[in-house]
RNA sequence: GCUCAGAUGGUGGAACUGGUAGACACGCAGGACUUAAAAUCCUGUUCCCGUAAACGGAGUGCGGGUUCGAUUCCCGCUCUGAGUACCA
């Protein structure tokens, strides 16, 4: 028979699930590999080509991991909490929950047939229950924990409870609120519970805080930084504006040492790791606290060192402060500060004013207020800022410095203040020439006189005790300097902030928390799932408040003790756990999906241990990929899990883009458009104006006529002016989207040409990792290579028809080629090379006319994992037993069989190839150069000149220099 | 602006540590089979000159360099894509 593909891909899927073929076990005597893809979000728009790109190099790796003798863990599940679904329920008031259902169903199926080895039987969904109960249960460990410094790690509040009553607020180094209390273990006893639970509050890993956050009044929500573009909501584009907020937070800031250093530690791409660096922000320098020239009252008595700097800083509006504190990478340069600048935002501004300047500096933060963020980012050239009246001191010098606010100074980096140094910073000078402030030159080889010069090199003038240093030993005479008039130190800033955990939304999980005197506290344990409750509409209340408020009836009873049960009720948290919440542990959960008691059992961490292989996309650098790595360090930090770092080695899939076709339609004299299509060839001659057309009635750019005309009733009856008898389309390459009629169903390919032959192209396309855009132009190929690996088979009448004869050397050696490239290419990642070889070899082996089996049952096993059906239908052919395929032995490479004893060399005069020898390979390099030298064809090249020098390669090259 | 990635035939791409540039596939052209078409098979296909051919020259975004030899390494530039946004 021909090669039916529709009826091998069915029953062998059908087979699969049946058996539950890619189960994979817990514990077993085979070394584990653990195959993650990154789950997808269940959208109504189901499943479009770019999708299993990822999906199929993961299944190719894990297929051949399996016949490589490996445990392999390749599982798949749904990110099934999210805005879509909760919009939909908006416009529609069918649950999320219902819609959420029917579009897994056809993800499934797309998923399904396209012949995936995953283990379903392990697939988590985070809008489950029986997962998001999880999900609450370490945002509970977060809630007990707190990050102890001195450890470098999360340790459990209790020890930190315990800490204060024995020795008080003493001995503590923990990342933590800026605005924390100093007291005794006595003072501390003394507290209510009311003052102790706020005082931990401002310790715990999640914690609530008033935020300014990005507020979205159209999706009636808060957005992640990373979900705002440019002042509008990523997903719809809608406004965003700043507000104040209680919002659920997470100290991931503790981790960003940690979150830095364990990015060495790992095998991922190196621009997805620099991305992680940027977004944490490291910069090493100083902070340094200018006091103000004419301090208003005396210092206010101090809570400790550490808050005292910020709070005062900041200063929280009370405008007591008695200096400013910066912060800078280069306190070498304090010489040269001519000004300190302010945020306009900054707590101190108000009371830094003095009478003359009011006017001048209020005016100012009004224009300020008024840019939008838009024009702030993309207005960096003009200079703009106002005198406060003021003045400060240099703390080394004792030197009167203009107090200024500018709004080029962040009020969310750093101090939110400036040390400005108009010599060696660009923004300060510019900001210098056009107030007319003082510019001082600090280092020797410095030239200012157009432009800042931020150099390094040379030795200080201007600048005190350290003129004639050089920048390392400047930089730390002046830190010793501060450190001893306590005026600064050295100092390690982060440009990444916590992270902001809630969404005032319906469609995610609770939070399993109530509120008792305006405190939060967490439910009990054997209290979860805390189920998310039905209510009546998806929609904040009247008052603003988010969905869950809602709910009827949804009130915390407390079981705890002292209450009485049932008695007392309290308020449960009404915002919900934002997007990445679910996706930042069920890499684990897909370890132990059924664990009632644990998110996974000990037993089954400690099997699995981490991801070996992650494949998704570097859209999720910043985002999933940084707040899984938090918690991933958190769970380790509490003894849940073995492993510093999540994911050990990860591939980033490129983008596949839409290729958009376009036909012309011909414009008549009065401008209109006609029912004329004009081929794409022949446009310059007429006036046309391009139409997007759908792709999917082109074929290799030509359209198909009769489809068109069926395409839209206007088009019914339109005519073409065509070239060499076809419509040729345009090209263009844009973002995949339905509104360019470019996006490609996977569906459709899988119908006409099978699960195989889609997988294989997908491959074929190139390189994994490279943005590409989607073509169906060589998709032929593939198939007549699945057609013709089938052939090789069968006969003439497509009877199967397989010899047991010995096989020759040149079989062998196709064979043990392609053995040994796929297994380098797979090692490599590199697919598309593979796709190739497995062409070569099946035209070797077509024109060797080989149909034996000791060669054909090893193709079948090295093909398997990219194209499994054909591979299993042709296994159990050649007398196999069904579904042991995939955990068949994969072949051992001889290399043995590729040797060779001649060699063609190539022979190059300077480097240019002219003509080949054939050689021994068994003669020594002078033995090589004395036949080249005397060869008929060389000497005819060299045409009686003698060659300089002779360079032999053995078994490479022979270069003549003449 | 900064950071990263990339640029190879008509097209997708290959060339793995510097060693025959263009594998494999698409498309195109010609041929076989066929009444014809589809399917299938065969041949050719980087460009230029010349030509049935042999042969000659150029050639991996541009300009330099290192080397016997560079798509590969180094320096400078152009363009494309992605990320980032006054980060002190």
């Amino acid at each position: 028979m021909d090669y039916q593909f529709k009826d091998i891909e069915k029953k062998w899927q059908q087979f699969w699930a049946d058996n539950h073929t890619f189960k994979a076990e817990n514990k077993t005597n085979k070394p584990k590999y653990y195959v993650l893809d990154m789950f997808p979000y269940p959208s109504g728009a189901g499943l479009h080509v770019g999708h299993p790109l990822g999906y199929i190099a993961s299944d190719i790796f894990a297929r051949y991991k399996r016949l490589k003798g490996f445990n392999v863990l390749h599982p798949m599940g749904y990110d099934s909490f999210g805005l879509p679904a909760e919009q939909y329920a908006i416009q529609t008031g069918q649950h999320p929950s219902v819609t959420t259902e029917d579009n897994i169903a056809t993800y499934r199926r797309q998923l399904d047939q396209i012949g995936f080895s995953f283990d379903w039987s392990r697939e988590v969904r985070t809008s489950n229950a029986g997962y998001y109960k999880w999900t609450q249960w370490i945002f509970m460990q977060l809630f007990n924990s707190w990050y102890n410094k001195e450890a470098d790690k999360a340790i459990s509040i209790a020890e930190l409870v315990a800490h204060f009553e024995s020795k008080g607020s003493t001995g503590i180094n923990a990342v933590c609120d800026e605005e924390i209390l100093s007291f005794t273990a006595d003072e501390w006893k003394a507290f209510t519970e009311q003052e102790q639970q706020a005082e931990l509050l401002k310790y715990r890993l999640t914690y609530l805080r008033e935020s300014t956050v990005n507020w979205c009044a159209a999706l009636g929500t808060v957005l992640a930084n990373d979900e705002v573009k440019d002042g509008f909501s990523e997903r719809g584009g809608y406004p965003v504006e700043q507000k104040k907020m209680m919002q659920w937070s997470m100290r991931i800031t503790a981790y960003a040492q940690r979150l830095l250093q364990g990015l060495d530690t790992i095998d991922w791409p190196e621009p997805l790791k620099e991305m992680q660096r940027n977004w944490i922000g490291k910069s090493v320098g100083a902070s340094v606290r200018f006091p103000i020239a004419s301090p208003k009252s005396s210092p206010k008595e101090r809570t400790s060192e550490e808050s005292a700097a910020t709070s005062l800083s900041f200063g929280e509006g009370r405008g007591e402060a008695n200096y400013i504190e910066v912060f800078t990478t280069r306190v070498d340069t304090i010489f040269g500060v001519t000004f300190v600048v302010l945020a306009p935002e900054h707590e101190l501004v108000a009371s830094l004013t003095t009478p003359e300047q009011k006017t001048a500096v209020e005016e100012y933060i009004a224009k300020t207020k008024k840019k939008s963020e838009l024009d702030r980012m993309a207005d960096t050239k003009t200079v703009s800022g106002a005198f406060t009246g003021s003045y400060v001191l240099n703390p080394l010098n004792g030197e009167k410095i203009q107090l200024w606010i500018a709004d080029y100074v962040l009020a969310g980096y750093g101090t939110g203040a400036v040390m400005a140094v108009p010599s060696g910073d660009q923004r300060d000078y510019l900001f210098a020439k056009h107030f007319d402030l003082p510019i001082v030159p600090i280092i020797d080889i410095q030239n200012i006189e157009t432009e800042a010069d931020p150099t390094k090199e040379g030795t200080y003038i201007n600048s005190d005790f350290m003129n004639g240093l050089d920048y390392k030993a400047g930089t730390a005479a002046v830190i010793a300097k501060l450190e001893e008039v306590g005026a600064g130190k050295a100092k390690v800033n982060f440009r990444m902030r916590d992270a902001i955990f809630g969404r005032q939304r319906y469609w995610g999980e609770p939070v399993p928390v109530y509120f008792k005197d305006g405190l939060p506290y967490l439910i009990e344990e054997s209290e979860l799932p805390l189920i998310l409750p039905e209510i009546d509409k998806y929609l904040p209340t009247e008052t603003g408040e988010p969905p869950l408020a809602r709910a009827a009836g949804w009130k915390y009873t407390s079981l705890s003790s002292g209450e009485g049960r049932g008695e007392a009720t309290y308020e449960y948290e009404l915002s919900t756990m934002p997007g990445w919440a679910g996706s930042s542990w069920y890499w684990y959960r897909y370890m132990d999906a059924q664990n009632d008691a644990e998110f996974a059992s000990e037993e089954a961490i400690e099997y699995w241990k981490a991801v070996d292989l992650y494949i998704g996309g570097s859209e999720h650098a910043t985002g999933h990929l940084l707040y899984s790595r938090f918690w991933n360090k958190f769970l380790k930090d509490i003894g849940k899990t073995p492993e510093e770092e999540p994911f050990k080695k990860l591939i980033n899939q490129g983008m596949i883009q839409g290729r958009s076709n376009f036909v012309y339609r011909l414009i008549d004299e009065e401008g209109k458009g006609t029912n004329t299509f004009v081929s794409h060839g022949l446009i310059k001659e007429h006036n046309t104006s391009p139409i997007h057309v759908d792709v999917n009635i082109v074929e290799n750019d030509v359209l198909n006529l009769n489809k068109f005309k069926e395409w839209r009733p206007d088009f019914a009856d339109a005519e073409f002016i065509l070239e060499n008898g076809k419509y040729v389309c345009g090209v263009e390459i844009e973002k995949m989207s339905k509104r360019y009629y470019n996006v490609v169903n996977p569906d459709d390919l899988a119908q006409r040409y099978g699960a195989d032959t889609l997988r294989m192209y997908e491959m074929f396309l190139g390189p994994l990792e490279q943005s590409k855009p989607w073509n169906t132009n060589g998709i032929e190929g593939v198939f007549k290579f699945l057609r013709k690996f089938w052939r090789l088979f069968h006969d003439a009448d497509w009877n199967f028809t397989v010899s047991s004869a010995e096989p020759n050397k040149a079989e062998l050696k196709s064979l043990h080629k392609i053995i040994q490239k796929v297994e380098q290419d797979i090692e490599r990642f590199s697919f598309n090379t593979s796709v190739s070889s497995f062409m070569i070899a099946v035209n070797e082996l077509t024109d060797l006319k080989c149909n034996k089996r000791a060669i054909l049952h090893n193709m079948v096993i090295i093909l398997e994992p990219y194209a499994p059906h054909i591979c299993e239908e042709l296994w159990v052919m050649l007398g196999e037993q069904a579904g042991t395929l995939s955990y068949a032995a994969y072949p051992t490479f001889n290399p043995a069989y590729l040797v060779e004893d001649e060699f063609s060399y190539p022979i190059s005069f300077n480097g240019k190839m002219k003509t080949n020898v054939s050689l021994s390979l068994s003669l020594s390099n002078d033995e090589i150069e004395a036949a080249i030298r005397s060869h008929a064809d060389v000497l005819k090249y060299l045409d009686g000149k003698a060659p300089k020098k002779v360079i032999v390669v053995k078994g490479r090259i022979v270069n003549i220099v003449v």
